[in-house]
DNA sequence: CTGTTAGCGCTTTCAC
DNA sequence: GTGAAAGCGCTAACAG
């Protein structure tokens, strides 16, 4: 079944297909209504490949993530969907499973000539390499960036460093006055923002950052376990814990229970993402929430207006992030 | 960067870049060198739209999914990914979010002239949509059907029966009688087959299934408390539960621990899944393992062939499960 | 309001 | 080995 056909069987020309299904032009309403007809009848659809190759629009996006699984990426991923669905545009999805240096271009990943615009979700790509794909004209943007890149590409992110802060209040509120730091990776920029947050909070309380609080770590459940261990170890233990990300935090919590030490009696723990095993662990995680969901839907709309209007808006989102406050965090107990 | 202009750049017809860029026919290793120069340095990459409407095959399948989020999805769609990635295919995601009813052809939405086939899984349409699915010569295969369906769209699913079988023989070998089973909605086939297995086993055993003690729910942690509070309120009440899923295992714990019964010693709960909140759980939860990533491998592996043969193979794949046995089981304690 | 027509960028016979 | 040329199915001027 193609333009073709409906256009014979309708007794019009293909132009007056193409106006029917797309809507645009006029069209008296006699023939749109024999044209639906017969595509009813005979189940047409458009072909994307030739509408793509004539219109240059293809309604089909990219969305790069590093991997699908984690809950943090499928959640922004299901925004990214959801948003895009409205628009009548549909995913294309490229795990980059870090095969960065395989030898394809960053364009070619893309499926160039096969989607309209890119949504690249922690993209292990260089500034530089961002920077030729702005050049070939690739509308894109980026959620939560990695590094600092070309303040011409929109961006969304947390507010990071807001996030942490909150945490770090939460905390200091309760009495908590050592409190230490498990921050992920600290070449990301999500990371920089939060130990921003973090030693903002402290200053404001009026304390100063002992470094011996502050342990970087792979943004996994072990190194969790690996850091808190170091941390207990320490002469003057810390009352509270701020983990960076919720798997950092399960870490920590799974050496304080092995140590008998009480949560959150002996110890407070807060992470950050409040993915959905938050809830499940016990004592329940308090953890800064992340609008991942959102983030997904506002790249798609800055998006959108990029592929409409052709040209860039240098807008760069910060989404305000939320406490969620459980059982992990309490009043820090008599020493 | 079109192929004329890589063409004229080379100094050759436009049928030769393509030759070279397909390594289909011959070329001669002299202007195979040089057009591949002329593409390195301009960073060309032919566009999917142009190639698919001339060749008829874009490198892009389709996948539905109810929702994205649920890590079971997204882990046999990581699955379908990863291997269609070694195909050098790209995925079209399609979260068909319960919108069945929406008013767009189930080919429509299958992005129909833009992807070479399909992956459906668990897939809300009917066997007569599938039917006309297959008429209309599109190739693709189901994973996780939810009920039976033609039987000539080849199928990927775990061994529900058998993985069920596992669970009840390891509580029976751990000497429990009086087995509850919280079984999701009786439509899907999944648990249809995970029924037998609870039935057969307990056969096996020389037991009577005891109707008192088979709870069907939605597939949520709410309904698995529900059902739990309800066999919990038994006269006699059971020594152990088998969950069809992680999420009513889940919810049987909490109202077990709401109301101190200790697990396992006064009761033994078995999931099905194996989610990653499994190991999260105190005490962790023993449960079936689906091989989600291997199914949605398996799912690509069948579909390529049909692709490539054009013509369908009625093959129905189950994959084993695993029993994985952690803490919330062990043997009946003393009444 | 509707039809004609010229491509979009690529693959693919069929010649040479 | 390589080139010429005919589409693939659709959209978008431009006529009428």
């Amino acid at each position: 079944m193609t333009i073709r056909d409906v256009a014979a069987l309708a007794g019009v020309s293909t132009a007056t297909i193409s106006r029917v299904v797309n809507r645009s032009g006029y069209v008296s309403p006699k023939t749109r209504s024999a044209v639906e007809a017969v595509i009813r009848q005979h189940g047409y659809t458009a072909s994307r490949s030739a509408r793509g190759l004539s219109s240059g629009r293809t309604g089909l996006i990219a969305v790069t993530v590093p991997r699908i699984h984690p809950s943090y990426f499928s959640v922004i991923v299901a925004g990214v969907a959801d948003a895009l669905y409205e628009h009548d545009m549909r995913i294309v999805l490229c795990p980059t499973l870090h095969e960065h240096d395989r030898e394809v271009s960053l364009l070619a990943r893309l499926v160039h000539g096969t989607t309209d615009g890119g949504v690249l979700i922690l993209p292990e790509e260089s500034p530089s390499e961002l920077r030729d794909l702005m050049t070939h004209g690739f509308s894109f943007v980026v959620i939560d960036p990695r590094t600092r890149i070309d303040a011409r590409v929109p961006t969304v992110s947390a507010a990071n460093a807001a996030g942490a802060t909150q945490a770090m209040e939460h905390l200091l509120a309760l009495g908590h006055r050592r409190i230490a730091a498990i921050t992920g990776p600290s070449a990301l920029m999500a990371n920089k923002e939060r130990t921003r947050g973090y030693n903002a909070a402290l200053a404001a309380a009026g304390l100063t950052p002992d470094p011996e609080l502050t342990f970087e770590s792979e943004f996994d459940v072990q190194g969790g376990a690996i850091a808190a261990s170091a941390l207990f170890d320490l002469a003057e233990r810390p009352t509270a814990i701020f983990a960076f990300n919720d798997q950092l935090a399960i870490g920590a919590m799974r050496v304080a229970l092995a140590r008998n030490l009480r949560v959150p009696e002996d110890l407070s723990i807060v992470g950050f993402d409040d993915t959905s095993e938050s809830e499940l662990l016990r004592p329940a995680l308090t953890s800064v929430r992340q609008p991942l969901a959102e983030m997904g839907r506002m790249g798609v709309s800055l998006l959108m207006r990029l592929v409409e209007n052709r040209r860039l808006e240098a807008v760069h989102i910060e989404l305000a992030t939320e406490l969620v406050i459980r059982g992990s965090t309490g009043p820090p107990g008599p020493r």
